[in-house]
DNA sequence: AATTTGACATACCAATCGGTATGAACTAAA
DNA sequence: TTTAGTTCATACCGATTGGTATGTCAAATT
């Protein structure tokens, strides 16, 4: 899933002839396949995958049906690699990563949250998590979908888990309380009330809400002056 | 939601003849409405509304376009139907229902949720909160869905706020909880752990999330010996 | 008795769906 | 230069979709 990492800047000196310019060679044949997951990725976003339509996404890139089934075995392989390549790495980028780097998942998951409050734009608010959307409408009707979420979804609450057991030992998290089930709880209200603001269309009930998480997140914390770190 | 039990044990027999005894006029004339509805939430319960397919849910009653068509001005018309006649009511008896009859919010909270978690059958394990599906797929393609849900939600919310203030007045519950966020967060927070154990198909997961919820729910309990009731 | 209205069934429609077959343009290898 | 393999575009397919127009029969109305 990481082989995309090798795609070449220049992969051939092709782009520059067919004697006068060829938009297509010139700019995006390189990327054509990522167009097509990108805008796959925003198309299920809008609509779901079942109602996400191939010739929707195909005007979005500028490509065709032969483009399409040339990178991808049929609509529902498009559907997995969206997952694959794009969903998991957002996942692993904004939650899994700056979870790694600390000893205090606390205080990463309250500025998370905050950054996150801050910085949604009203679109993303009114589409949702798309990890959410996803599992919520495919894990009943495909396994081969389910799988994959629930994999993602094993990872994130695996990520904080593993975290807050770090923030144990570093003397920042109660030694009480149970990681795994904390966790899944933490990652269960998260996509809750991300839910419920995109269906009330209310950044003011996301934020109520992620105060109500932020709260729960500090009655986690461990009081004692043990290690005091910046 | 239990008004099916009255369909007829003799689903197609009504081409048997029109003249002598007509089937369809003599037991399920009154409830071919009903039958569609009920047919209609079990589709989109199934597949969600997008993929729900009129002739699929027709097939299951027996009945044909005619009679939708005539009792529905259109799908987005059966879906509303849907939303307003039956999962709203779901709502109420469930959840609203028995807050309204209580002075006690937190245990009778504890109680539904123990009776839900023993309850639940593996099929609406999979298939999730028919509420919260609708909500995450329909929100932010239609704004008719996205109104009726919404007005659900507020209600569910309020009937809890409602009540954890009248738990206040009562005793049951501490004074320094906000009813209206802790209300939300409530909501929110179930829909996330039925969304999180569906993808993962895991009656163990809910529990596990469903015992978060009732050590979040024991929290807001209030221990002095003012009141001691039954 | 005659007529209207309600409650459906039947047959059909254009539009869209995911998918495929074929071929053109181009590159890399021989 | 020839050949083989990529990388797409074009044109088409059957299946399914939501929706409609018409017809039929029973009950209600006049």
């Amino acid at each position: 899933m990481h082989l995309t990492e090798t795609k070449p800047e220049i992969k051939h000196s092709k782009r520059f002839w067919h004697w006068w310019q060829c938009q297509r060679c010139a700019t995006g044949k390189v990327q054509a396949r990522e167009q097509i997951l990108q805008a796959a990725f925003d198309e299920i976003h809008h609509v779901g995958f079942q109602a996400a339509s191939l010739s929707r996404i195909l005007a979005h890139t500028g490509l065709t049906k032969g483009a399409l089934y040339h990178h991808f075995g049929s609509k529902l392989a498009l559907g997995y690699a969206v997952v694959d390549e794009l969903l998991l790495e957002y996942l692993r980028e904004i939650w899994l990563r700056p979870l790694e780097k600390t000893d205090d998942p606390i205080k990463q998951l309250i500025s998370s949250l905050h950054k996150m409050g801050e910085n949604i734009r009203q679109e993303d608010l009114e589409l949702g998590c798309p990890l959410n959307n996803l599992a919520q409408e495919m894990a009943p009707i495909d396994e081969g979908f389910r799988r994959r979420l629930e994999a993602a979804y094993s990872e994130w609450r695996g990520g904080i888990e593993s975290a807050l057991l770090r923030g144990q030992k570093s003397g920042f998290v109660r030694h009480d309380v149970d990681a795994k089930s904390t966790a899944a709880t933490l990652v269960a209200t998260m996509e809750g009330c991300i839910g419920m603001a995109k269906n009330a269309q209310s950044r003011e009930l996301l934020l109520q809400c992620g105060r109500g998480i932020i709260q729960y997140l500090e009655s986690l914390k461990k009081h004692t002056r043990k290690r005091k770190v910046t």
